[in-house]
DNA sequence: GTGGTCTAGACCACA
DNA sequence: GTGGTCTAGACCACT
């Protein structure tokens, strides 16, 4: 008696959502900052190999998402906006999905850790310097952070630096599949939690330099876990602040 | 000036290969047995949440390569056939693609030693009957397949038991997207590694004992290591009969 | 400017109507007559490679039509019917139809005409035989008919040897595509004509003699003019007999 | 003991086989010519009185056989391609089945001297003025052909000029049943012929004024007689072809 | 009561 | 306005 309890809905994804994806995917990776221009339509059309008319379909949901504003003519284009997160509405949807915050950081923690470790033991000497400028450009971006007036722009470049380096990782242990799990693991849930970030981040790029460290001296055992801490500690200052 | 790189082409996934996918995975996991019938197709169209003529689309491609037969009339459908895995041609296949092997073995340890720690934190006692359940059928297979002429019939019993406890404990675990990355990693080679394996997994059982304990004394370090140990056997196996 | 008029609706034609043309045609040409049994169900699937429901559509329309009778049980099977022709009813339909009535002459003439000039060319030594038989028994047929009561009974036999002498002809000219126009042109309009034909036919197999000479001396000309003749003369004797 | 030898298998035949036989004809006889477009699937699927799911498995196995090219999208469409007969294999094939071209030409003798003949007897006034302007435009097709290098686009007119010519004739004598047959004569072979052909027929134009001469004097021997004629020198001039 | 085929119509991606 | 795909439902042939 064949049990096939596990075939589920399938759902299949139109296009345009799948550009959608991919190009909000770009702006919360930083690839795209706002006051960047989006490249034009025929660009994005060549790039992503659709037509005109499904980059349109995306373009129009993000506009009317408010994330990018709509310009035709000379100098007109795609240009991203200032992201307008509401951290009272990002704290009130955390809280409401509490396992499910649980559960992303959880995977992070194994995905991460195995990459890390796996970067340390895989990584090419070629890898290091580019992991290093990251760091090094986060400190900076920490520290001109401390000084002006708490406007989101400065998270948002710490924000995007530390994707690159977490997905640096990733791509350091030459391992495909888990380049991608990370992506997946990250990209969840990336709106709220960016929106209460920032104000905490002080520390974080001291776990980095210890990642990295462990990465360079091609020690495994203590990158996964100088990854599961740092991790683990993002975990805790989001829940603290949502404890608040 | 914005680097945008990594803007790849879309390509949108037809709902018949979805289909395809799915059924395969479900046959795969041992779900649909060879002998078995799947669902008449009225039913896994409704199942699946797409009209017959998609799941037909998904069908035709079945018979096609052989892994299912088709029939008219009352008590046709589709029959499952015993799957033609040629082990010389999987053997050339595997050593084709070393560095894959490699990859998918890698990112195995990563998130299955992830899942069992983490099912070892969060397991129900509920759990622990079902896993239990399946290591002891497990040593029955192993023991009628001894004495038997080595056909495949109770490898794949085994086999489809084996996924059913790697898939379970991520289960165990929670985590929805650990479930999900667990399978990805699982299907993925799965023919060409099922076609060797075999004869060689009578210790494998050992393994499952002993990742089974640690999630039953709820000791996270010790499953993770336990499993981790497990997959890196199987790897070596795989290796060693590769390089005869 | 692409002129596409000639693209005309398709039809789509139903096992179970071909398989009642083809039971019609048998029975037409004689191969199942009147107090004959069709072959049974299963048998006659087999032969005509459908199954039995298909089978059973096409005998439910003969029964509907009254040519057939169905019984059940031992002895029971398909018997055929005496055909119930109208001769008034065919007589009224003929004259409705007057054009198709010269069209189908007109091909029947050019089909038959060159068939029988093929046949008289190409024809082989077995083939004479056969055809000489055919006019030796139509000849018998007459003659009973002569002194009977006027029964359709002998008028079918006529016909019968009538068609196997027309399409032997067709059949020693050894042209498939021939073999099967002829066919379509004495399958046209065969039940009306049928009808009304049989008191008339004294002088007909004199034309079969005819022809069956030039065949045997390998004439074509004389052949294929015979055969002109001989059509020309029944669609002479009908369209007299129409306008009576 | 009825004897049912004649009961063959049934063969159903799909609609979508009755729509690709139906646009092939077409292409054949010259109705859509390579640079043309097919009507776009709708008009197809109306005019031929299916749906277009059935419409689109016949285009499909057009599109496999190198006859069409489909393109999406504004101006695009079933580009008909130029057919790609390689001569040699066309040799080939012709040789191989010495017979069937036999076959097929006298098929071709006996319906069309026996249209050409009806033609005669039974044209309108207005069937003569479309017949004489082929004539015209054959000639032509044949001057512009011999100033030219050989290439095989004249060819290609003037064997559409040929069908057109050929059918003109059997539409003229106003039976439908004959017209049928013609047509089927004339696609059996057309591509291996239609390969060969072209070099050659210099004066076959010169048969076709003689025939159109003898219908426009109602002289249905003479009209048969050309044809029969004109048929019988394309016929030596293919075996004499292949003999060499 | 199973698969096989067609239909009518919708929505989408493309140019 | 073109082809590409899916849907929902019908009817058919098979066993």
């Amino acid at each position: 008696m064949p049990d096939h309890s596990n075939l589920g809905p399938i759902r299949q994804i139109a296009a345009h959502e799948l550009v959608l994806d991919q190009i909000r995917r770009s702006m919360d990776a930083g690839q795209f900052r706002p006051g960047d221009r989006l490249p034009p339509e025929r660009d994005l059309a060549e790039m992503l190999d659709v037509s005109r008319t499904t980059v349109r379909a995306a373009v129009a949901v993000l506009e009317r998402e408010g994330r990018i504003s709509v310009r035709r003519g000379r100098g007109g284009g795609f240009l991203v906006l200032e992201p307008t997160y509401d951290p009272a509405e990002a704290r009130r949807e955390l809280k409401r999905n509490k396992v499910e915050v649980r559960d992303a950081f959880d995977f992070r923690v194994v995905v991460e850790s195995g990459a890390a470790r796996l970067a340390a033991e895989r990584r090419k000497a070629a890898d290091l310097p580019k992991l290093a400028d990251l760091v090094t450009r986060m400190d900076d971006a920490i520290k001109d952070g401390r000084s002006d007036d708490g406007s989101t722009a400065h998270v948002t470049e710490f924000q995007i630096l530390d994707s690159a380096f977490h997905l640096g990782i990733a791509a350091a242990s030459g391992n495909e599949q888990l380049v991608d799990a990370v992506t997946r693991g990250r990209s969840r849930m990336w709106l709220p939690v960016g929106a209460i970030f920032g104000h905490i981040e002080d520390n974080a790029n001291d776990h980095h330099a210890e990642i990295l460290a462990a990465i360079r001296n091609k020690d495994g055992d203590q990158a996964a876990e100088a990854m599961t801490a740092h991790i683990n500690e993002t975990r805790h200052t989001i829940e603290s602040w949502l404890r608040r």
